[in-house]
DNA sequence: TGTACATCAGTGAACGCGCGTTCACTGATGTAC
DNA sequence: TGTACATCAGTGAACGCGCGTTCACTGATGTAC
């Protein structure tokens, strides 16, 4: 039966939302548009009111959990307030390990992304592109040279040691990584305010 | 018709070459026992003769790739002659990032692996610590402390890097990432001779 | 060394299954008068 | 404001397709005597 257009927008959103997390948690193709529709409570019938096909879902759902997550990460974004070892700190958090599904979507599917279609490579470029934007945000846009440098660096280890923990199922592999990278932002700040 | 022994051994060998560079040119998901056995120009029904299931295939195809690109990649191991940065630029070039199907398993396969089952979970974290003990020859085995962490970030910085830039199929943006880490890596050597 | 037979690598077709997508249908919503 | 009708969100079943796996069969290889 027909829904209003409130609904109709709220069901939409609910359903990129529930996509946005079980891509990430899952997979983009060891979930199915069924899995999705279910997480939502409705049927898979009813997906393609909303949406050309799943392909045109991961796109959104990638977006989506990109801007979620940049806008989390850096709340003071632009002010110049942030600070890089504090976001790398939360990135590489336990919870942020534990929970794929609910962090940054560059990490979740960064090696998946690639075998993808077109419109999912160009969901994930600008995710990447957000993500980098970030940093650079962090540091100061005027900032160049070694500076910005030392912080994409930085970054690319935290994002490289997440994947790499998420991966292995050795708990103790797993600490090591993201340890050993919080520690070396503490011993070696990247970046001065 | 049955084969020789020799024959036998040369066409499981090539099964698992022809895997091995299949799965990490175009992910483990989207490469059927069909494609692997039609490279290796046999038919699928064959394939059960040498291996009990397509997990059983991935395991070994992703040891493979590790030992075969350790091997590459530190031709001195152990003679202590080896130079990290050397080595990262390897791992950085242009070649690599375009031919995943002949690199880094751990790179090519990331993401992916930790959605898959125990057996290949079991053997990508087996390749993970392999490349993790490729670090510590290079730094020498004693290099503790700094030293050890320093060399530990530079190749999460050159995983995540190369990751990334494979994910992004924007040109520019994939040949920044690579060229920050490479720079980054000859601005401050991150390991003494 | 020669012979008879069991083994088994590879073929090609078939299997069940889950996937993305389509479709006829229902009935509440939105719109035109 | 009220009425008649077109719209369309959601259902539930069906579709074609490709997947991993199985199986009867073939004929060269390996083995037992």
């Amino acid at each position: 039966m027909r829904r209003s257009q409130e609904d109709t927008a709220a069901t939409r959103a609910r359903i990129v939302a529930a996509a946005s997390q079980l891509f990430r948690a899952r997979g983009i193709d060891a979930t199915s548009v069924a899995d999705v529709m279910s997480a939502v409570g409705l049927t898979v019938g009813g997906f393609y009111r909303h949406f050309d096909s799943k392909e045109a879902l991961v796109a959104e759902a990638i977006d989506n959990a990109s801007r979620e997550t940049t806008a989390r990460h850096l709340p003071s974004a632009g002010a110049g307030g942030a600070d890089l070892a504090a976001l790398l700190d939360t990135y590489l958090s336990d919870a942020h390990r534990r929970q794929p599904g609910h962090g940054c979507p560059v990490a979740a599917l960064c090696s998946e992304a690639g075998h993808a279609g077109k419109a999912t490579r160009k969901a994930f470029t600008g995710a990447l592109e957000r993500l980098l934007a970030s940093i650079g945000a962090v540091t100061g846009t005027r900032a160049k040279g070694h500076d910005r440098k030392a912080a994409l660096f930085a970054a690319f280890a935290a994002v490289g040691a997440l994947v790499l923990a998420r991966a292995t199922h050795d708990e103790s592999i797993a600490g090591e990584l993201l340890s050993v990278v919080r520690e070396r932002l503490l011993e070696a700040p990247t970046h001065r305010r």
